[in-house]
RNA sequence: CGGGGCGUAGCGCAGCCUGGCAGCGCACCUGCUUUGGGAGCAGGGGGUCGGAGGUUCAAAUCCUCUCGCCCCGACCA
């Protein structure tokens, strides 16, 4: 491709609402502008990228006989109201009406499309299992699109649905497809973790994540410095306290007074005790009505945790004024002893004795307080998050480290969810009547494109991983009208086009400086700059972008040699 | 949805407080000179100042309403 050919506008400057730094080089090397808020034009050269990014998750796809199908965006309502997503789904499902009044919406993930499709297709257990997937535009109307195609509301996203008859033939499949996402992200060039995850309001047992390491990801991982065990923060397994040795004697409980003394740090200091003996009580509120959740003063609570081990749709955090209403006791003074709720404990806590808590009245807390006998617990469990440096809860030397991440796909077991509220039947070996067990994988396009620049780039620009650079080489001659610079060029153009090489030669009469910043900024793995200085002495320049070295070459003679210098590059 | 910020040329911004010719840089067009890291000179084009209403002799500027966009919190590929 002539750079005169290609449409790519670019920019010196950052536009002033794009905040991460895919956004703004993406803006920047001219691959999309926005639209509307989280609506997005992709202009030649980022569709250059996505599709190459399809690709790859086209052959891991039908690598593991994964069968491309293309479902439509907009669905009816029916469907939606079968699966009961459409008034749970809530105001993420844009919602439109056609000429007839008839009720649709925009695709958001297509559950009910492919299901409605495969139970009327699909009678028999010789029929499965199958895995279907498409790549599409997906509409998601949400409250805060930000960071460009990152979060967008409309988006590229390929998505698979598999059917199974049973449950290990689902695990399998699963396995298969944590491998295909595993090589999609290898070869797109990212460093990443499979992470245990939650499975949202798709629903569902079996959940992983895929995230790309990044500091402007919205996710926090928890993952292990020695094994490979890694979770979404909300998640994250602590590991169990060793049972307690403590056998010294139990303090009796005793009233003391605390004027004013509210938080953990202000109690821990004002009774000199530290905040590993202090016992927090923070009450929640949910569907299922107030509880209290018991962890150690140097512990948060985690409220995913909570809300799992007690089964409720919604649980948060409860403000002060119903704290103070539903338990007549004054926010900061709460604690289990004698506590009208009903009471969880972390599993730190059930290993502590003698230790404080709020006395459930204003300026006062206990010392000397047992967990057996002193309060009523429902159940201790695992409802604290995990803190980087925490022992992993999988292998015996590691911790756990945080960083952030992009989610860039997820995959789920979704059981039988969808075939039972959509009746997808199939007649197992025995003639009997089952339910089809289904699985979704989901992997963000344009997010994963974005997430490969969070990971590789530097101040001039972007830093495309080789397969999916939207060029391979960037032939960049220093005067194209000059009659030598420009055969040489050409030359070069077409000789790394019939080795089936991506080129971008830039013929544009600009300076020097303008195309060598736009290379820059555009990122291609190799660039060939050919002058008439060098080409006089046979020799042209070539430099890798990513460690900006350049070095000089014979030429033409090192056109042979590029294949194998963009294979190095790859590792 | 709650809290904050911003809408002035394609992009980045100043002007607004204290009302009085709508400006700057980049980009764009023409010409000449330049040509290895975002050139110089000269000339030129481009604006319903987000929209509507109000106050005023006069509104980008003050007031009211409204729309859009961005950022911070609960959801997700």
């Amino acid at each position: 491709m002539h750079y005169s050919k290609i449409f790519i506008p670019t920019l010196k400057e950052s536009p002033a609402d794009a905040e991460v730094v895919s956004h703004k080089l993406m803006v920047r090397a001219g691959m999309i502008r926005q639209v509307a808020s989280g609506i997005y034009t992709i202009l030649p050269l980022g569709l250059r990228v996505l599709k190459k990014v399809e690709q790859i998750i086209r052959e891991e796809m039908n690598r593991i006989d994964g069968q491309e199908t293309f479902l439509p965006s907009i669905q009816p309502a029916e469907l939606w109201q079968e699966s009961g997503r459409w008034d749970f789904y809530g105001k993420e499902l844009l919602r439109i009406k056609d000429r007839h009044g008839r009720e649709f919406c925009y695709g958001p993930t297509h559950e009910e499309i492919i299901t409605d499709m495969v139970r009327k297709e699909v009678k028999s257990y010789r029929q499965l299992p199958l895995t279907l997937y498409q790549i599409q535009t997906k509409f998601r109307d949400e409250v805060r699109p930000r960071y460009g195609i990152m979060r967008g509301r409309e988006f590229m996203m390929k998505d698979a649905y598999s059917f199974h008859a049973d449950d290990a033939s689902a695990k399998e499949t699963y396995q298969d497809m944590a491998g295909a996402y595993s090589n999609i992200f290898k070869r797109c060039g990212l460093e990443f973790k499979m992470v245990v995850a939650d499975s949202g309001t798709i629903g569902g047992n079996f959940s992983h994540e895929f995230a790309v390491l990044a500091d402007s990801g919205e996710d926090h991982i928890g993952f292990c410095d020695s094994c490979d065990y890694a979770s979404n923060l909300e998640l994250a397994e602590a590991k169990a306290p060793s049972p307690s040795a403590d056998n010294t004697e139990q303090d009796d409980l005793k009233e003391v007074s605390t004027p004013g003394k509210k938080s953990v740090k202000e109690v821990a200091e004002f009774l000199s005790v530290s905040p590993e003996k202090i016992v927090k009580t923070i009450v929640l509120d949910s569907d299922q009505g107030l509880v209290a959740g018991l962890v150690r003063g140097d512990h948060e609570i985690n409220p995913i945790k909570l809300k799992n081990l007690i089964g409720a749709e919604w649980l948060h955090p409860a403000d002060a004024k119903t704290i103070a209403e539903k338990t007549d006791v004054p926010c900061g003074f709460v604690g289990p002893v004698g506590l009208k709720l009903k009471v969880f404990a972390d599993r730190e806590v059930g290993a502590l004795s003698n230790f404080v808590t709020g006395a459930n009245k204003t300026d006062a807390h206990f010392t000397g307080v047992q967990v057996d006998r002193d309060m009523k617990i429902e159940k201790i469990a695992d409802i604290r998050k995990v803190i980087e440096g925490d022992p992993c809860p999988r292998c015996d030397s590691g911790t756990y480290q945080v960083k952030r991440g992009i989610e860039v796909g997820h995959i789920f077991i979704l059981g039988t969810k969808y075939s039972e509220s959509m009746k997808a039947h199939f007649l197992d070996p025995n003639g009997k009547d089952s339910l089809m067990v289904m699985g979704c994988y989901g992997v963000g396009v344009g997010r994963t494109a974005a997430a490969a620049i969070e990971q590789n780039h530097d101040e001039k620009g972007i830093i495309w991983p080789v397969p999916i650079a939207p060029f391979a080489v960037h032939i960049i001659p220093t005067n194209y009208s000059q009659e030598a610079v420009k055969n040489a060029s050409d030359s070069a153009y077409r000789i790394l086009q019939e080795k089936n090489i991506e080129v971008l030669l830039d013929d544009r009469p600009d300076r020097m400086g303008v195309k060598l910043n736009d290379a820059d900024l555009l990122g291609i793995p190799l660039q060939i700059i050919i002058g008439p200085k060098n080409l006089e002495a046979g020799k042209v320049e070539l430099k890798v972008r990513k460690t900006r070295v350049s070095e000089l070459h014979d030429y033409p003679g090192v056109l042979d040699n590029i294949p194998g210098i963009l294979d190095d590059l790859l590792s």
